[in-house]
DNA sequence: TGTACATCAGTGAACGCGCGTTCACTGATGTAC
DNA sequence: TGTACATCAGTGAACGCGCGTTCACTGATGTAC
């Protein structure tokens, strides 16, 4: 079943896989050529379509893959404390400058959100079922601090992160570019103090 | 000096960045083809390096023509209210279904910002130039509630307007499109109402 | 007023290039006997 | 154990296409005399 042939298969799919992503946030999705791409998982460009059936499906299948990690991410940066603690190291990590500085191995939403609303429906249900997961997960810890609204809560404090980090990488360079994310990460400190 | 003939070339120029600015917010910055928007203005490719040396300088100017104006816009939907009154209609109507329907003519920053962090840096000096200009008449009216670093709170919240509305339009045709505008349009009532 | 020439906004075909995708082929691994 | 054949992951050249950019040309407008 899994003979050797297979397995490594499977390893040249996880190593397309890592590479689309990198490219991905590095460059955008349609700047992440299929030659590129394949280039960086130490492969010619021929041998992509034995993996996926198009650019669109790898996209797609990147897309889930690095959404997981980088919320994977976040949760380790965020350790093993629960409520406002948790959230507050979680934004901390996000809203910094070396996530700012490294896109490529970041979350991908602030990269890749504005190409992501124009692709195909198959890409914008990954980003929707990623989202409920990530939704969920900030709203159990604002829920333990007896917030109302834990949901609504969870979704403003998502764009908040997401267009502060967006804004901060457009701005690099400016000194505006520091203070969006200590800005940001004020904001959000303020609003779990105020309820909390 | 303004004869005939170059205020027929400054209307075909208006109309090419008009072109581009719908087609930029519409398709992406890549997405908007040279040729494509000539043919919005009325023209064909052959006319447009008459009017801009490059591409990326079309960006560049249609940048800061649509970023102008949709500030106009948010400025008008607000009407001659001040402070946190300004504030709320400007984020009712920049948080709405219709400036998530219909990005053609919005603000260019939930559809282009990707794309601008990755443009050369006149570009990306455009948008330093204009996010100041933003956070100023943002930080203005909340001055004017007497609320505490009114230019950090602008920061957190053109953040929160630019990331909402970008997730709400990737989420489109999702229960969580909806969610996202009205979650991110009461997180910041909210915080006008806590502070002012 | 009329005629010859100059200007210049815009046309449309062509350029080299990189894209996503296809396909005949290679060579290492696995199976049959 | 050895040999002949089958499988299949990956190669690399080729495809048609749309991109940004260039350029010789057109024809309407403006100037000189």
């Amino acid at each position: 079943m899994a003979d050797i042939r297979s397995e490594r298969k499977d390893r040249s799919r996880e190593r397309i896989l890592a590479s689309a992503g990198s490219l991905m946030r590095r460059k955008g999705i349609s700047g992440a050529s299929v030659s590129e791409v394949m280039g960086g998982a130490g492969m010619t460009v021929g041998g992509f379509y034995a993996h996926f059936p198009s650019k669109q499906a790898l996209v797609a299948e990147a897309l889930r893959n690095t959404m997981r990690k980088s919320r994977a991410l976040m949760a380790s940066a965020a350790g093993e404390v629960k409520g406002a603690d948790w959230l507050r190291a979680a934004v901390r990590s996000y809203l910094s400058r070396s996530h700012r500085d490294h896109p490529e191995s970041g979350c991908p939403l602030p990269a890749n959100l504005g190409e992501i609303a124009r692709a195909d429906p198959a890409v914008r249900e990954v980003l929707a079922g990623e989202m409920a997961d990530m939704t969920g997960e900030l709203a159990s810890h604002l829920e333990e601090e007896g917030i109302a609204d834990p949901k609504g809560e969870a979704l403003a404090m998502m764009a908040t992160m997401v267009g502060g980090l967006a804004l901060s990488r457009a701005l690099r360079g400016n000194a505006l570019s520091d203070e969006v994310l200590q800005a940001c990460r004020r904001h959000i400190d303020n609003s779990l103090s105020a309820a909390g």
